[in-house]
DNA sequence: TCTGGGGTCCTAGGACCC
DNA sequence: TCTGGGGTCCTAGGACCC
């Protein structure tokens, strides 16, 4: 049997790509494009890492650097992002069998026998002239493997977007230099046991023992170990499992105290959680409602509740939902706190076509199960993913928000999803 | 003034059963 | 005085990811 072999695929600082290819003044300058709420820094371009500027640091820590070196900031803009990723990822399919979509901006590759460095390159000068976007290429035996390459891939320009660790001949000297924290899956605990065991390159972890691993790291540890020693024990997923739950929450722009404002803000999650269940055809058995206030504010009194309801019967409706969220939501409630988030998770998802119903339930069909499923056709059809046409009135309107809509002052237009925000050219 | 959101997987511990 | 053991299921919380 020959050898399995896996590419990832990694777009370049996605985010900011995005905005570049549709406004060619944001080339060659330094930009960061910011989370929901205009908070963090989440995609930052090469010239703007030179900077200094770190991953995910909040914005306003950053002014000074910011406004000395004149960086662009903008908003996220993830009706741009996701059309963008899906037109990589179609790309990647036409070119090679097996695709997982990994994550918006990342895909992990099975490649044939045949699949060498050059058809590497071609798909990579492929996928940045049909799209626009730049990408890294990596490539090994394991996922892991494939995933440490394009690390390197990205770090050395020199190796022009495409690397192969177990190809290089001084793989162990890059291995001794690169710390265990940048493998995939080894976050800031795990680098520390690592420590504590005497490791701190790749090249030790790699050269452990298993049953050690296993011992003092679990089966995580041990399937880390194995991968990187070029045993693959991770599949390529084409199909993406059973969603487990669908979360909706959002910081507010400002703190928010009254019962009222929470109300509001909390429909509105609601009634997104619920159409995206609905989309995939699933009903919820369980939710929870959460509140919290500002962790940040060391010196305000903080409250962060969380509560659960089991559903008789599994549903999406978002009339159903949102009048059991808004009397959990008084449940939690405490007047005197400053809250800056309220959310919603929706969990025990069941296909809506052989789910259990309950043994006292009254088979009806539901008439408002009608209404959500017209209402989301309108607003698919007619609105945009952030601003539907229809909403129920315990959303508020524009006129009613106060303090808890976020903030997104620079986000820039949905080219390529509005009709009403394409780009203009002028001869 | 300002500090994201949405996921998955694993483990430990409690409840419960025989 | 003496008070089992092993299994499953569920949940909460931690760790990690992008």
């Amino acid at each position: 049997m020959s050898t399995r072999r896996f590419a990832l695929v990694d777009c370049n600082n996605f985010f900011c790509s995005c905005e570049r290819v549709f406004n060619p003044r944001l080339l060659k300058v330094p930009i960061v494009v910011l989370s929901n709420n205009d908070g963090c820094i989440i995609s930052r371009s090469q010239e703007a890492k030179n900077l200094g500027i770190p991953m995910g640091a909040p914005l306003h820590e950053q002014q000074e650097v910011i406004q000395k070196n004149r960086v662009h900031v903008l908003s996220s803009n993830y009706t741009l992002y996701g059309d963008m990723s899906a037109r990589v990822m179609s790309i990647l399919r036409e070119e090679v069998s097996s695709v997982e979509v990994y994550s918006i901006d990342e895909a992990f590759l099975e490649l044939p026998e045949k699949f060498d460095e050059k058809a590497a390159s071609k798909l990579r000068a492929k996928v940045l002239r049909w799209t626009g976007i730049p990408v890294c290429i990596g490539m090994g035996t394991t996922k892991l493997l494939a995933k440490l390459s394009n690390h390197y891939a990205k770090k050395n320009h020199s190796y022009g977007g495409l690397f192969e660790l177990e190809n290089h001949p001084f793989s162990n000297d890059i291995m001794a230099s690169t710390r265990t924290g940048d493998l995939w899956g080894v976050g800031k605990n795990l680098e520390r046991r690592l420590q504590h065991l005497g490791m701190t390159t790749v090249l030790e972890f790699k050269n452990a023992s298993p049953a050690c691993i296993r011992k003092e790291l679990g089966v995580v540890g041990e399937r880390l170990l194995r991968e990187l020693n070029g045993i693959s024990c991770m599949n390529l997923e084409e199909i993406p499992p059973a969603r487990k739950g669908v979360m909706a929450s959002r910081s507010f722009g400002s703190s928010v105290e009254s019962l009222e404002e929470l109300e509001e803000a909390l429909a509105n999650h609601v009634a997104r959680a619920s159409e995206r269940i609905r989309r995939f055809g699933l009903l919820a058995s369980h939710l929870q409602v959460s509140l919290q206030t500002n962790r940040f504010k060391k010196e305000e009194p903080q409250y962060a509740p969380t509560i659960g309801h089991a559903l008789l019967t599994p549903t999406a409706s978002t009339s159903q939902l949102m009048n059991i969220a808004r009397k959990m939501l008084h449940s939690i409630y405490r007047s005197g706190y400053r809250y800056k988030k309220t959310g919603i998770f929706l969990g025990g998802l069941v296909s809506e076509d052989s789910f259990q119903p309950s043994l006292f339930d009254i088979p009806v069909t539901n008439p408002r199960g009608d209404i959500d499923k017209i209402c989301d056709a309108i607003n698919k059809k007619l609105g945009d993913p952030k601003n539907p046409l229809i909403t129920r009135a315990s959303q508020g309107t524009k006129q009613s928000s106060k303090g808890w809509k976020m903030r997104s002052q620079r986000r820039s237009p949905r080219y390529t999803t509005d009709w009403r925000e394409l780009p203009i050219a002028r001869i």
